[in-house]
DNA sequence: CCTCCCTTTTTGGTATGACCAAAATGCACG
DNA sequence: CGTGCATTTTGGTCATACCAAAAAGGGAGG
């Protein structure tokens, strides 16, 4: 029974994988297996699907790899739900490669730089009411942090958050989650000064006014002097990179 | 011999397969496997590495997942230099699911709106001579594939590309690339009408009269007219999405 | 009764060896 | 000088076994 070879294998690239892979990906989707659950141990798989423990195995990376079951290497998987941020978490691996080309830090900061461009715009546009109190919020937070550097990086990082959120698009901050972690290797390592958090927290104030005042050119120009001077830093810091 | 299990496991997470791999991107990444080159095959490697075929194919399925090998089902892994293209690409498998949650395609293709918008304004305010030159020409190619659906397609697509590479940002092209393959399953199932060739050209030009003119209102307007067109043309012919 | 430590069981990681079918290779034939 | 078939190579799978780490269980001590 276990022997399930020959007969009904359809397409000629078919593995024996793929359909472990077909019928775990679904129950995870629909939740039959829910966010976070441990996956039933190989050995019970093994006999659920009636193949042996290397397809199940070969089946787990691939779902790893897919970013619906998280894996560390001597634990349970754990099934985890496909969202954005698990989309661009499995890049985590290949990412480290891109920035350490040369100009990769410098093309990925500024796909970003874009991008929060474009954000600030919009948020000058059509931001809400409650996007724009909680932007104020995010700028006073980073106001009281100014002498706790500490402070002064988490609040930065999530006034930033707050742009990537106006947007009513799950997929954006999933992204600024992303750009946070993929350049904080070149970011926590940076010199923390009082000086350089009260020149931060001027240009973020100058973003939330240009927000304010529904003038995109203002708010996308501040985000850009704001954004350019962090790549200096971070240039002067690293050298060219 | 082929045994070393025990003395030299430094990390209490460390596997045997995690050696293989950084060894052969080691080598892809320094060119000693080109870009291309198919790989030796498990068995050399096992004799190579002193470990199991088990391991080796563990670390193809890694290697794979990080982008830095190609892998089709019954044949020789090929290596893959770690570019954008190839981050992207390692998306490709679990995007789909994503598009499938309610709003999944609108979400993404916002970003898309995102981009290009930020694309055109930075087009309009930086192209060059030669850039402006480049998409003259891409916009000639779409005017002359009108009464192709087929072929207007192709340049459709080649125009938006041209956008991305004005940049001058190896990680947009492969953005475009990305964007283009998620989407098609919506795009190339929609009909092809001569009528809808001419106002997707006619938009196109408009976008490229904005940024001939350095106007990046104009250009942007224009382009966000031309994307939410198309986007209605989407969410017609499938619903609500 | 709860906590902490130690023993047992379970489970993931790896090694071996074997077999099959498809791909790659090579050779003989037209 | 192709071209088609036979052989070899190679990836995919199965089965079994062992080890070490994790999880579970259970008993001693507070």
């Amino acid at each position: 029974m276990p022997d399930k070879t020959g007969p009904d294998a359809p397409a000629s690239t078919f593995r024996a994988a793929d359909g472990v892979v077909q019928s775990v990906e679904a129950d995870i989707r629909a939740g039959r297996i829910p966010d976070g659950a441990t996956l039933p141990s190989e050995r019970d798989l093994v006999e659920n699907f009636g193949v042996s423990r290397t397809v199940i195995r070969e089946a787990m990376r691939i779902l790893s790899a897919r970013g619906l079951v998280e894996t560390r290497p001597r634990y349970r998987p754990i099934a985890r739900q496909p969202t954005a941020d698990a989309a661009l978490g499995a890049l985590e691996a290949i990412v480290p490669h891109l920035l350490a080309q040369p100009g990769g830090v410098k093309n990925l900061f500024d796909t970003r730089i874009l991008v929060e461009a474009g954000l600030v715009r919009s948020a000058a546009l059509h931001a809400s009411k409650d996007g724009i109190a909680a932007l104020q919020e995010a700028l006073d937070r980073n106001a009281a942090a100014i002498s706790d550097s500490e402070a002064f990086y988490r609040t930065d990082v999530a006034f930033h958050r707050v742009l990537y959120e106006l947007a009513d698009n799950p997929m954006l901050p999933a992204l600024h989650k992303a750009y946070t972690v993929w350049l904080a290797p070149q970011w926590s390592r940076m010199p923390r000064l009082e000086a350089r958090n009260r020149a931060n927290f001027a240009a973020h104030a100058r973003i939330f006014d240009g927000i304010l005042k529904r003038d995109p050119d203002a708010a996308e120009d501040a985000l850009r002097v704001h954004l350019d001077q962090a790549w200096e830093q971070v240039s002067q810091t690293f050298g060219a990179v």
